[in-house]
Formats: C-alpha cells, structure tokens, sequence
DNA sequence: CTTATAAATGTATTTTTATTACATTATTTT
DNA sequence: AAAATAATGTAATAAAAATACATTTATAAG
C-alpha cells in the first residue's frame, strides 16, 4: 500500500526534483511503463538518450535497490491500476474512458476496505448477530437498498430478520425493542438525524445496536459496535456509490462467518430454502442474485 | 487475464504434468513465492536443490519467455490477489482469514467485469436512457435491492422512474406500457420465469427492454439489449454476491454516462436534491450512500 | 570573469545473472 | 537387455547490471 502504487504516480509529478537525465528517465518510462517493465537497463538508457548509470541511478534514488527491483516495483504498480485511481470521471469521457474508471473506484474502494478492517472487530460482531433473537436492518436513502439487501443474506439464517427504510417504523420497532434484539443500521455519513436517534431508542431499550458507518459520527458514538468505513476521497462527485458496495461485502463477511460459526448444523436450513425457489426459474437451481 | 493471474494457481495444481527437477522447482517457489520474485536463477536452483538450465526449463514451459519474465509473470499474479481468489471459504476458517478471501473475491469479480464490457454497448444503453420518456427498473430475490439501488440512482436525472419487486405490478407496468417507456431487468440468472414474461410483454407494447443478465440466457433474448455478466466460478458457495456488486457498478456506469451525456443542463436539478436532504442531517451537506 | 568546488553524467571495467550448447544420466520401449 | 528417448546437469557463452573512476557541466566565491 506505501511504495508500489505511487511510483508511476510519483514518476508524472512534475514537483519531483529531478536532474536532467533523470527527467529524460522518468519521461522514457512514462511514455511506455508496459515495456519498460520487460527491457534491459541498456534498453532503457538509450531510449531515454542517457548512460546506463544513469538509469541505474535513477532506480536508487525512486527507493529501488537496483534496476530489476525497479522494474519489479514499476509492475507491481502498473497491475494495482494506480493509472486511472485518482482520475475522476471528466466531462469529456465517454464510455471506453469512464469505464474503467469507475470500476477502478469500485475496486480500490474494496481495496482499501479490506485493508483497514479490524478482523476483531468483525469477530465481535459476529458474537452479536449468533447472540441475537431477532435482527433488524436499517437504512434510510440510498443504504435502505443495503439494508434490504442484507435481509436476503440473514434470511438463511433460522433468527428472524427484517428490514426497514421507513424512518416511522424504524422508531417504533427501536422503542418497542427488548433485550436481544440487534439493530444493525447502516448509513454512509453517520449523520441521518432520525437514524442516530433511533440507535439511541433502542439501546435504552436495551437492545444491542451495531452500525455500519462514518469513522467518528454521531452514530457511530452512539452504538455498541460501530464498524467504521471511510472509503476516502470522493473523488467520484458525480454518484457516489463505492461505499455501498463496501458495506455490501462487509455483510457478506458478517453473514459468511456466522455461517461457519453455526457449522453443520443449519445446513439443511439452507437447502430448504434454495429448493423452494426452483420452481419459479426456467431451469438451473442457481440462485437468483 | 489469462495467463499472470493462474500462474501460481497453475503451479499449486498436482494435475501438472511436471518432472522431477520441474516439481522441486514448482515446490521452491511454492514455499515463497513473495522470494521468488526477487531472486536470481541461481538462488532459486540452490534452494530447489536443481541446476540454473532446470529451472530456466520450468520456466519456459510455463509459456515464460525466460527466467526474468516469469519472476515479472508472478510478481504480477501475487499482486493481484491470485493466492485467495480461488481459495473459497473453507469451515476451519476464521475472521482475520476469510475477511480478505472475501474481499478478494469480490474485488476479482469487478476486475472481471471491467475486462469483459463492451463500451459500444454501454454507449447504446445510455442512448436508450437518455431517449426514454419513463425507466422501470425490475429485480426479484437478491436483485431486488439493486433494482432499487438504481431507482436513487437515476432519480437524480428528470425522466421519471422506480423500481419494482412485486411480480405483479411488474407485470401490469409491462402490459400497460407504451412506446418511450425503458425496462431494465436485473436478474443474475436470467431464468427467472416472471421477468423473462415481463420482458416479452413490455416489448409486445413496444417499450424499449433492457437486461442486466447472464449470457445466452432466455432473458438475454427476450431483451432489446442484454448487457451480459458472466462472474464466473462460483467458489463462494455460501452466499454469491460477487455478482451484484458487478450489477451495481454497472449501473452507476451507465448513470455516469448519462450525466455525461446530459452534460450542465442538469446541474441546477442535482443541487435541488441535494439541498433537499440537508435538514436531516446533524450538519455537513453530504450525501447519504 | 575567472577559478575552485561540487554536482551530474558518461566511459570502461567488473561482477552478476541468464542462456545456450553439449555431455551425461536416467527412463522407457521393444 | 539394448536402443531410443527424455530428463538433467556441466561448462561455456552471452547478456545484463553494478561499480569505480574519469570527464564534463553547472554553481559559487573571489
């Protein structure tokens, strides 16, 4: 995550105190990365109209230890897709351009994701969810889709599970909840008014809330457990949408490790359910999804 | 795509027809591959306990061009998460070791994904949207939400849309449509008897039919255009879900798009919305996601 | 405007690394 | 068991990279 992603990043910054033959290196690399990852030192020199020292060091100088680990560095930098991360979308895209890009966002949004989970965390939060006797999601805008989508995931499981976007019922369910009931609500700021004051209901309550949200919210201080997802720069200004589909795949990891929590047990469970929507598709049993 | 991301899965494989001297390689590099990638022909054959000419043989034969190629050939399938993306969640597994296998897998899914779109189609799509006078968006089971999901999207732009979950209202929104209208079908299987009839419907009304679907399916050929994804393997037999967030993005592309496409014109509209939905925040303007 | 000094760059050499040609050893087939 | 074939290793060669050192170029002080 520290060296490898900038260097080409770094090689195009024109605030880079580079000599003369270093910038001619540094423009012969970024004329074609692709290749460079694949020639010779002496290649290079002469493409870059400079002495093979020069490029060696040049190598040293970006942190290398030499010219291959250069090369090997420059690779790694290029399969990471470092090019288009921090290219928003522009007005003059078009679809081979924007393309990309926005999967590329989608792609480090995960990235960074996986990088910044606390595995303790999800491990408590899983304790949570096998604890529970009845789940509940929330989410209001663009989570409730989530929230929805999490209900299809935990349905598998035997506890009672339902989700909600309308604010109203969301409050009465928080006021009317119990001890045992899990409230787990979703929102990408932290800041929704009527979602914060509902964590609040229902832990009086004495219902467990666990939030999927902003680092250092509103609703995050007013959970039990709050994991945090700070997917970053929105570099994105036009749709955001990486950070649902952090969410989304941090429910995955909920749901997937309280299935292997439960074991063999519930398998039967799930068998039930996958054949009870055979019926409804041309052919294949795959799940729809 | 092809080659890099198996190289060391292909290794792992003992259905390799692989000789003796060829195995120890594979074994050497197997134990680090990380090393590997940085070693020389020299090291690698002392470590596998097999001269310089074996190895640089091994390395041919896995369709590198030599040994220099084939570090750069793993290096770059370390880099891309190959280690984990066919590793599936096994039962003995836990949180710090199945969170980033899941991670893994949904990131691949997108990488797939991006590799695999056709922008000219894309380009079609966001013709068909922008021409529209109405869009419906339709999922059932697990693409229901991200029906939804699209529905916030695309409310941004000023032709009317929702997105439906009831079979049937879909249904009935299908019979009474009309010229102008735009359906897009979300359906991982494509094989989901309601919606392929929903489809047919629609176009009988003439309506423009659009579905988000797996390849060749009955639903890809009741559509005016199927934007196809095949996510592939799989390996996720515990909850698949890879393949919604390949749909999700796929529609904030074509969102994307169509905010392109209708370039300033729109820009007024967004900032109403956005406005909007400050008065239930605890402050700061953004945009729940 | 020179001259000392330091920085940058290149040349030539050495060292390391990778490849090839060929000999030797195993393995298979008849 | 002998011939043929495949697999592997040894030794030589070629290629690549790094180093030491010379030369040039730039910079600053007098």
């Amino acid at each position: 995550m520290t060296t490898p992603q900038n260097l080409l990043t770094n090689l195009a910054q024109p605030t880079q105190a580079f000599s003369k033959a270093e910038q001619k290196v540094a423009n012969a690399i970024l004329a074609n990365p692709e290749l460079t990852t694949r020639s010779s030192i002496a290649r290079l020199a002469q493409s870059a109209g400079v002495s093979e020292p020069s490029v060696n060091r040049f190598c040293k100088r970006l942190g290398a230890t030499g010219f291959p680990d250069f090369k090997l560095k420059l690779a790694l930098s290029l399969a990471s897709g470092a090019r288009f991360i921090n290219s928003a979308v522009a007005e003059d895209d078009t679809a081979p351009t924007f393309t990309p890009k926005i999967f590329n966002a989608s792609i480090h949004a995960l990235e960074k994701t996986r990088d910044s989970i606390d595995p303790k965390l999800i491990h408590h939060v899983i304790d949570e969810v096998v604890a529970s006797k009845r789940i509940y999601f929330f989410g209001q805008g663009n989570s409730g889709p989530v929230a929805q989508d999490a209900e299809f995931k935990f349905f598998r499981f035997n506890t009672p599970v339902s989700a909600h976007q309308d604010p109203l019922m969301q409050r009465m369910l928080a006021a009317a909840s119990k001890p045992g009931d899990l409230f787990v609500i979703i929102s990408y700021t932290g800041r929704t008014i009527g979602l914060v004051e509902t964590a609040r209901l229902a832990r009086d309550s004495l219902a467990t809330v666990i939030s999927i949200t902003a680092p250092a919210s509103p609703l995050a201080r007013a959970s039990d457990l709050a994991i945090t997802l700070d997917v970053g720069e929105d570099t994105d200004e036009y749709l955001p949408m990486t950070s649902r589909l952090a969410q989304l795949t941090l429910l995955d990891v909920i749901a997937t490790g309280v299935t292997l929590r439960q074991g063999q047990a519930h398998r039967p469970h799930l068998a039930r359910i996958k054949a009870s929507l055979t019926s409804t598709r041309f052919d294949s049993a795959q799940q729809d999804a």
